[in-house]
RNA sequence: GCUCGAGUGGCGGAAUUGGUAGACGCGCUGGAUUCAAAAUCCAGUUCUUUCGGGAGUGUGGGUUCGAUUCCCACCUCGAGUACCA
């Protein structure tokens, strides 16, 4: 039987359910309709369920498209797990727990509570970057990886039979790749004659994703490397805990081929300014020049990168990164165990200590000395740990009068500051201007200005073959080998320290079980502990170890069966393709995603998420997607045309107070009340100075509380704590005193904080749909403020949303039953409908979702006071309202006697005729302020407005006699008269 | 240090091209209804005031008939980044 009363528990369950039954979300790969694709950031189903921050975007992005879906288009509104992951995998070290059993638990969960939400998803595209139907393809496309290389000519990669066929017929001299710096010079007959592991050693030194010894990031407590983006200052993203640097053999990503192209991308796209900001200097493009200076007396070349080859003839030493390869060979005897001893106390510095100390000076001459391009002069090489080895050569010219850090390092060990500026005091600091400035005392580029000597030396320095002109990018390649178990294994084999690449027919590699998921004993990566883990080249299958053909042992002869990689994937190798995923529906297996799929979706045109992945996902994605496009497996450069960062929701925290020494807890309001008395130097009553024995008051100083993390649910919203709950909460606190306020209630203090567990301030978006409903929630977290914006958790304010969801209800059906009726719609009605329309259309369109909630109140408010009964006005109004409180609209909708779900019914169209009015309340102003309003009819004329209003009584009490200066009158707006 | 963003009532916030500052909601105050409470409804709520008015969007200055909005300097908070040659 249909009630008559909001009943939402009721009504949300009925519509989520039909929604599911009908396959009402399920978009279509071939339609007539133009396509929109909004994307989520997909969450990582943690063990903690969402908390109301997460679905803040969610509600954002739904909200856009379910607009969409009004304005006629086939929406694409996917989701899905990035559910690979470091928590899942300490959970299983701890209990021994499968990661994949504790994951399927949370997505279960995660499942649920997004469901409550009436989220419009199509869940029939759902993926899972940990199912191996998935990662299968992420399999294959770290193999097409491998099988590519980088032509700088045609700037794209190509596949690596190309390059083997230049190799073939010109050699590697005239090959322009992105590739790594030792490369040796081969003729196409030396190629040939090469055996075929010479031939796959040369080749990974150009493929897009290689194998090398490289200087990584080592955690020991998480027992993995970590990519540059994965550590906060110094120490690691997750858990804090100390990086150092390590050397170890790693499968990298070639991102650094496509540094300018990443760049120039940024251009093309509509993203917030600072993530672009972020993005262009983590690329760090600096423009400048190559140098070579001959080591004096060795065979030996030292290059270095400058932005400032113009100050060349202001180089007076050199300075070189403690761990640069040259330092042993060309320091001398006598220098030798000061120069050890440096680079001994600087290896075992943490990088941590080394970014924290900047101030120290400290450095070692080595004894060698540096010949000048140019002069020929002799400049002393030194090593010193401001120069850093991962950028640029590890070298530096040094130029103390144009650069800081030189200039110290030059004053502290008293080394000559040549002054090559025109008329510049370098007694005290530096210049470091680029601009204002004429170069001196430089032979050919005395008297000119920046820009003119950059020409000038770049040009002499290609001229007499000591250098060139050089972009440095700031980007390294990304360390792509994680020593983790719950990550995608590599299709990836050894055949005499060669990897080989398993062929695509045979993927997935699934992950294979182990007993234990910590390294082994001997160091290895979790994966070493796997019994059933070596590749069988005779069936392409993965069998036991023990039958594995091993290197070490010559007499055994080569049963085709090799070791598989032991390392997995990072956590950005799923998700840096998965939006492609969504757009494949029916025949996953046979492709990653079909090509007409591909060219019906595109790219995504909305993608809302986080701004802390500004550095990694969102790069990696975009390097990915360039990728496949050179490759021709995708048709576009930019996978996220439009993104928006939504802001964190904080948490308040509510916090109680313990008198230090006892189990007493003492009111808020009491212990102010107290301090306040202390720091004004007044007496505290006896019952007051009891309170906290064996201590004297002294002004300034607080009293002898402890602030304790108390759990929001125990405390409402006038901050007042259920003190029952709380000693039941904590065995501790069981038989805690509370000193309470006159009115006997106890109050906490609130602080916001970032929303977690620890802090005990996490609301779950379950609690409040079982209260007052998903409506309520989804129209709440609108209304909390600017979606981009972070903000402070109060559940006490939705009770607003909620009434007016009531009322909206009432508008509609009354207690004795639908009130709606076919009257035509007053003029009123009409301006009320109307200008909703307007104003909520142009809210949606500009992402302004908290401005459209006020604007359906006051709509609300107003065609309840008209007593508005008309279809004509409330049916358009539902369809208004539904992208934000889909299940009350659709039940209104349902109750107006239409068939269906309202999804996708035609968004009501804007009038201008219904706000034309004839007459304007002026605002008029005196010298700017507002002082009266005078109701006049719009036609007059400027003259005939000033006319009327200098005639107005109030103008003359305003004016006191005194003749205005000047009358501005702008129709329609304004009315100001200056004094 | 550098880059970016933000400062408006007790609180969240609004003000679309420079044109009525404080919309809308919370909270609070008073009233109606109720045995009472919840819920609901009505009125008020920036500060100040001698009830005429006066002041007011972080601070100081500027442009303008008019500035929360534009310009300059400064202060505070937040985010990112950090010896990048």
């Amino acid at each position: 039987m249909i009630t008559m009363k909001y009943n939402f528990n009721e009504i949300e369950a009925k519509w989520q359910k039909y929604w599911k039954e009908n396959g009402t979300f399920h978009a279509e790969n071939d339609s007539e309709k133009p396509k929109y694709y909004v994307l989520d950031m997909f969450p990582y189903p943690s063990g903690a369920g969402l908390h109301v921050g997460h679905p803040l975007g969610y509600i954002a992005s739904d909200i856009y498209a379910r607009y969409k879906r009004h304005q006629g288009f086939n929406v694409l509104h996917p989701q899905g797990y990035d559910s690979f992951g470091l928590p899942a995998e300490q959970y299983a070290i701890q209990t021994g727990q499968h990661p994949a059993i504790t994951t399927k638990t949370n997505i279960a969960r995660y499942r649920e509570q997004l469901d409550k939400i009436g989220f419009s998803f199509d869940w029939s595209r759902e993926v899972r970057t940990s199912d191996p139907a998935y990662y299968k393809w992420t399999q294959w496309i770290f193999i097409e990886l491998f099988n590519s290389w980088y032509n700088v000519e045609t700037d794209k990669a190509a596949h690596i039979d190309t390059l083997v066929a230049k190799f073939e017929t010109e050699g590697n001299a005239n090959v322009n790749a992105v590739c790594d710096d030792d490369i040796a010079i081969f003729a196409a007959a030396d190629w040939t004659q090469y055996d075929a592991k010479t031939k796959q050693e040369i080749l990974l030194k150009y493929r897009l994703t290689y194998l090398a010894e490289t200087e990584v990031n080592w955690c020991p407590a998480l027992g993995t490397v970590l990519a540059n983006d994965e550590i906060v200052n110094g120490v690691s993203e997750r858990g804090g805990h100390p990086v150092v640097r390590k050397k170890m053999t790693q499968w990298s990503m070639r991102i650094s081929a496509y540094a300018q192209r990443l760049l120039d991308g940024l251009n093309t796209i509509d993203w917030p300014q600072p993530l672009k900001d972020s993005q262009t200097n983590w690329i760090g493009r600096s423009q400048g020049a190559m140098v070579t200076f001959k080591v004096d007396g060795h065979d030996a070349n030292i290059d270095v990168f400058t932005t400032r080859p113009d100050t060349i003839y202001g180089v007076s030493f050199m300075t070189l990164a403690p761990e640069h390869d040259l330092v042993q060979k060309i320091t001398t005897a006598d220098q030798k165990e000061a120069v050890e001893a440096y680079r001994d106390a600087t290896s075992k510095r943490s990088e941590r200590e080394r970014m924290a100390d900047v101030k120290t000076i400290s450095g070692v001459f080595t004894g060698a000395y540096a010949l000048h391009p140019f002069t020929g002069e002799k400049v002393q090489i030194w090593i010193g740990d401001y120069v850093l080895a991962s950028y640029g050569t590890g070298a530096v010219m040094a130029v103390p009068c144009g650069d800081q850090r030189d200039y110290d390092f030059a004053k502290h060990f008293g080394l000559d500051i040549p002054n090559i500026f025109e008329g510049v005091d370098i007694s005290e600091e530096a210049y470091g201007e680029k601009e204002g400035v004429k170069i001196a005392n430089s032979d050919f580029l005395n008297g000119l200005t920046y820009k003119k000597a950059m020409k000038t030396v770049i040009y002499e320095l290609e001229k007499r073959g000591f250098g060139k002109g050089k972009i440095n990018y700031r980007l390294r390649d990304a360390v792509f080998s994680r020593q983790r178990y719950w990550g995608e294994p590599f299709p990836v084999y050894y055949v005499n320290g060669m990897p080989q690449m398993i062929d695509v027919k045979h993927l997935p590699i699934a992950l294979p079980e182990v007993e234990k998921y910590l390294p082994t004993e001997t160091g290895e990566p979790p994966l070493g502990n796997a019994e059933v883990w070596a590749w069988d080249t005779n069936t392409n299958t993965v069998v036991d170890n023990k039958h594995c053909h091993s290197e070490l042992d010559a007499e055994s002869t080569d049963n085709g069966i090799y070791p598989l990689e032991l390392n997995t994937m990072p956590g950005w190798a799923g998700s840096s393709w998965y939006f492609f995923r969504y757009m494949e529906k029916a025949l996953r297996d046979e492709h990653f995603a079909s090509q007409e799929a591909l060219d019906y979706w595109e790219n995504v045109d909305l993608y809302i998420g986080g701004s802390e992945h500004a550095t990694g996902h969102l790069l990696y994605a975009r390097f990915w997607t360039k990728f496949l496009k050179d490759r021709g497996f995708v048709g576009v450069e930019e996978p996220f045309k439009k993104l928006i960062n939504q802001g964190m929701i904080l948490g308040t925290s509510a916090f109680v107070f313990r008198i230090d020494g006892t189990n007493k807890f003492i009111s808020k309001n009491i212990l102010d009340t107290i301090n306040e008395k202390v720091n004004n130097g007044e007496n505290l009553s006896e019952q007051e100075h009891s309170l906290f024995e064996n201590w004297t008051p002294i002004s300034g100083k607080s009293l002898p509380v402890q602030s304790i993390h108390a759990d929001v649910a125990l405390v409402s919203s006038a901050d007042t704590l259920d003190i029952e709950g709380f000693k039941n909460w904590r065995s501790d606190f069981k038989d805690a005193e509370f000193i309470c306020e006159e009115d006997g209630t106890f109050k906490v203090a609130r602080e916001v904080e970032k929303m977690s567990k620890s802090k005990y301030n996490v609301v779950n978006p379950d609690e409040i749909c079982e209260a007052y409903g998903a409506d309520s929630l989804r129209l709440f977290e609108m209304f909390l403020g600017p979606l981009e914006q972070a903000k402070p958790w109060n559940t006490a304010g939705i009770t607003g949303v909620f009434s007016f969801l009531k009322k909206l209800w009432k508008l509609y059906i009354a207690d004795e039953g639908p009130r709606v009726t076919e009257t035509e719609p007053t003029k009123d009605n009409l301006k009320t409908l109307h200008k909703t329309i307007k104003k909520v259309q142009y809210d949606i369109e500009n992402f302004s979702f908290n401005t459209s909630v006020s604007t359906f109140m006051i709509c609300v408010n107003e065609l309840s006071v008209q007593k508005c009964t008309s279809r004509e006005i409330l049916e358009p109004l539902t369809i208004l309202i539904s992208p934000y409180a889909p299940h009350i609209a659709e039940e209104l909708w349902f109750r107006l006697g239409n068939e269906g779900s309202i999804a996708t019914a035609k968004f009501p169209v804007f009038e201008e005729r219904h706000l034309v009015e004839s007459s304007k309340e002026y605002p008029v102003s005196f010298n700017g302020k507002m002082r009266f309003k005078k109701e006049l009819p719009l036609d007059l004329s400027k003259e005939e407005i000033e006319k009327i209003i200098l005639e107005d009584e109030r103008t003359e009490a305003q004016l006191n006699g005194k003749t205005p200066k000047k009358v501005i009158v702008v129709p329609g707006k304004i009315i100001n008269i200056v004094g």
